[in-house]
DNA sequence: GATGAATGAGGTTTCATTCAT
DNA sequence: TATGAATGAAACCTCATTCAT
């Protein structure tokens, strides 16, 4: 039970140049070793020892384990984040069903770093650890454009309940076409039928 | 990691009726206690304690830790199939919309089994412990009819991709609506229309 | 031939004998430890092995390193309490002043047990980790029948500031001479001068 | 431990009045993080950070953490003597009894500086870092010139115990009655009637 | 001199597993 | 068969100390 007693945020910003390379190399390392061990695998010694770092230092910048994967997870999540936000701008002038499919594309390509990161992150962390909100939100309120632009089109009755199927068909469908061979244009070509055949 | 050398397989076939029930006691318990603490929180004397027997007892039955939390998933997920494959036979009848119909149907209705369970297994354990490709294969199998015996009136080019499309669809949309308060049978009515506007 | 039959070994030590015997080897092994190596100089894994036993059996008694030390000098207290205690009750039918004589001689006597050890309690370990309160109360209580039962003959005005006196002067005086080589009866004939002389 | 391995003295006199100030600011740090934390609470990053500093000063005045708390200790040790020693010319002059209660008053008076830090020296630090002999044996002096100027009055046969017990109690009564409420005055007229009680 | 990042030995604690009874 | 005391490897984390900048 590592719940509720362990910090989870950083203990410090670090400011110098050195220290930053530190951290950076602690994060990358931490990643590498989650991958290829799995959480069960992960132990600080280890990411240490591959960061090329001492234990003292990995715990000079993160208080915890927990905070030392969370912040991983942060990662990944932030730059997942800054993928599917890039360039979304554009797309409020673009026709409605090419929005959609821009949210479309940029979920799936989003969706696409690291998968074996992810996937550990998502299957293998504990719950308290870290949280998908943030993507999911985001992906949702981007879908709902579609509702709140275009409410005389759309067939579901129950917003809440198509919007959830939206956000966790399009997240599942991006995943489980990452891992394996196949093409992400198709794949979004082929999301964005399944998305605007069940609007209709 | 623990992975490959440990065995997974229970030592014994309980042929006897008290054994039978500590068994069963035993994989209770720990379900419970999975459910309860997480992953993480779970150990073996925790589930001995909570099953009423000693940590003895448990490794007569179960050769590791491992074991029996693969066991725990086994169990979920025969309960699982048990409850997919109720009746399929009936749907072999019926015409064909109404068979997709009776799959989504079952899919829903299985994964809503246990939620909280289902995700400490699939989102907490090691990978290596339990992988569900048993129902994905089922679920992709019952789908797959659908090509099979009406492949003019498909739209997908790729088959493969749109059954593993589907599959996740189905397995998400499931999953996402059985923690939250929607309605089963809207939540099958609505797969079921995004089903079909994917296919056609 | 009712010979073979017999067993001449025991089957088996009872359970509990065999937990407290553990229990009570952890704790005077932590005791001489304390003894030879300080506070800071004591650890779990020196104390397991002095016990002969492994940590895993000591954290299955003490849950911690702190309830490990607080137990010995629960325990010193105990001992120290049953000492000063024994007797006790024929010390009422006395009069005054041998009763008194006989606290101030038990105090001395309960004191001179192991000062070495006692010694490391009161001066190296945490405060929070144990109080002694107890002992302090009981001699301050013990002292307190002088002023009850022959107010008249008392010389000081506050009885609170008297007692806090007395109980700091028999205490400092037994620990101060328990260590280098006085003899504990003339302690005490020069403890009962002090104070009578100090109440007079 | 690290008894005997360890420098306790410092590494280097500070001539500059930079360096004097520097010291100064790290000693009062220690004896403040000391008292608010106790002993097993005070490490040498605490106590940098606290006096402003970084650890490396620290190093440059304090060639190890003993030689830190040690010097915290004398620093109490020499303003408690300074007390005590304060005035103590005039009294010689006075009548041997006036005497007597000056030594107990300036014990009384000197026992009163900073007890929370003196408890958190006395007990809680590791015996070797610093011994309080040196008052002790002041105090103990002190008292003696009752046996050497006034042989033919004192009762005690023992004097090596009597001084042991005077003090003693002098000591652990200054002590007992400066945390709690009492009136210093008071103290040391009590103090006094026990002394002159228990000579006679 | 001053800084504070880095070190790593050493401490506490957990828990899967064994085995004598 | 059942028990649960015992084991000990392995994990997490701290903090006195050093040293490049």
């Amino acid at each position: 039970m590592a719940s509720s007693k362990v910090r989870r945020i950083p203990r410090r910003k670090p400011t110098q140049e050195r220290s930053k390379e530190t951290v950076r190399a602690i994060v990358e390392a931490a990643a590498r070793v989650l991958v290829e061990r799995g959480y069960g695998g992960t132990n600080v010694n280890r990411v240490a020892e591959r960061a090329g770092v001492s234990v003292g230092s990995l715990y000079q910048y993160f208080p915890s384990k927990e905070a030392l994967v969370a912040e991983v997870a942060r990662d990944l999540a932030a730059r997942t984040i800054a993928i599917f936000q890039d360039g979304v701008v554009e797309l409020a002038r673009l026709p409605l069903e090419e929005a959609v499919r821009g949210v479309i594309e940029r979920a799936v390509r989003a969706l696409r770093l690291d998968p074996a990161l992810r996937d550990v992150i998502l299957e293998e962390m504990p719950t308290e650890v870290f949280d998908t909100r943030e993507f999911d939100d985001l992906l949702r309120d981007a879908l709902r454009v579609y509702f709140l632009y275009g409410p005389h089109r759309v067939r579901p009755k129950n917003i809440e309940l198509a919007l959830t199927i939206l956000r966790s068909t399009v997240e599942a469908v991006a995943r489980a076409t990452s891992t394996e061979g196949f093409d992400p244009e198709e794949v979004v070509s082929e999301l964005t039928h399944l998305v605007f055949g069940y609007l209709r």
